[in-house]
DNA sequence: AACATTACTGACCAAACGGTCAAGTTTTTT
DNA sequence: AAAAAACTTGACCGTTTGGTCAGTAATGTT
């Protein structure tokens, strides 16, 4: 039952197919939607026979929550980019850093996220009345006293927090629509450095700070 | 055949029904996604009996189609709020503020957009590829002129458009989220009209106009 | 009134779906 | 080396799905 070769949990049979296919599992949500992903599909892309997916998953449901869970974490350990601290110049900067980055790493996370707030949340409605809801309450306070105190304009916070997620978020999940754009394309190096400096530029500028 | 009662022909039965019966559909498919919107469900919230929606379209991906063509001629039709002969403040203004009405007064139509392109646009790609380049690349031309004319700061255009359509479009298919913010409530006028203001704000302030 | 067209619908069907299971193989523990 | 635990999988099943169709009703035309 325990593993040999190596010491850490980690690596256990087990973790690495839960991995693979919920690595599968997130592109075929992010392309066909929850209804439209069918287990044989991400058995498929996972190489594996469907009955083999469920005996690490009892329903599509289940994957379905984790693929959810996943990218829910990694933004929030993202929004700790937005550190209060360093003032609303940096903390903003480093945040739509962040975002954009995320954007271009996460697609599909990115995108079944959308797919899953768009239908109303019917899976993750906790984690937004709950770990969302009590950050962006705290940014906006933060933000709100950067206001009062005089270093930025006076705009409303949770409309500044939805502009950046909108727009940061926009490159994952509009990607196919901005390629098409891009003559079929997708972003190079380059385009994506413009395009965060772009967001940055009009952003920070825009509630009255200089951008970087 | 003929209709005696009235002189057009667009109050015949027929598409009268086929009226509620896309009504239907958008709402199903922004709630359900395309694979998860069950033609019986459409016939239920249509109040009519399956047989009955087969009888005026063919097949789901016909519904589908002409609720995903609905919603972007709607858009396109708002394009024309940007008019260029404004000038940039004008021009951009209006824009914004007609996208965040859309928002408001067409949030099925958006979400089904928005599920469309995040499944890479199998459908209505061909739009994508003509009016919608079309457009945007029309429009970044005469942002580039702007801007060597130094009437606006010096931002890539295509950016620009981005964060438009990311921005407004985020209060339409992102309206639970924001609803959960916001104790669970949908927006008041007044919480509209700050949500406009905001926007405008940033973004003409952003790339160096003044709002109005 | 006779006819033609359009509108409507319950009953039905083949295909695809999520999920199960028994029978096997491999790996770990003793 | 034997027993136990974990892993693998082809075959199977009840349910739901998009779509059809034959028969009927309503409406318009002559």
């Amino acid at each position: 039952m325990k593993n040999n070769t190596v010491s850490f949990q980690k690596f256990t049979k087990r973790s690495q197919n839960q991995r693979i296919i919920l690595d599968a599992a997130e592109k075929v949500f992010a392309e066909a939607g929850f209804a439209g992903a069918t287990t044989q599909l991400i058995a498929d892309v996972a190489n594996l026979p469907k009955a083999n997916v469920h005996y690490y998953f009892k329903t599509k449901q289940d994957i379905y929550r984790q693929v959810v869970y996943n990218i829910f974490d990694i933004w929030m350990e993202a929004a700790s980019a937005f550190d209060t601290e360093l003032g609303p110049q940096e903390a903003l900067s480093r945040y739509i850093d962040k975002k954009m980055d995320l954007a271009r790493s996460h697609p599909y996370g990115s995108k079944v996220w959308a797919s899953e707030i768009i239908q109303g949340a019917p899976i993750i409605q906790d984690y937004l009345e709950g770990q969302l809801k009590e950050w962006s309450k705290d940014r906006s306070k933060h933000i709100q006293r950067w206001i009062d105190d005089g270093e930025m304009d006076a705009i409303d916070p949770e409309h500044l927090l939805y502009m950046i997620w909108s727009t940061t978020q926009h490159y994952a999940d509009f990607a196919h629509q901005i390629e098409t754009l891009n003559s079929g394309e997708p972003f190079s190096d380059t385009q994506w450095q413009t395009a965060k400096l772009s967001v940055k530029t009009i952003i920070l500028k825009g509630v009255g700070l200089s951008p970087t």
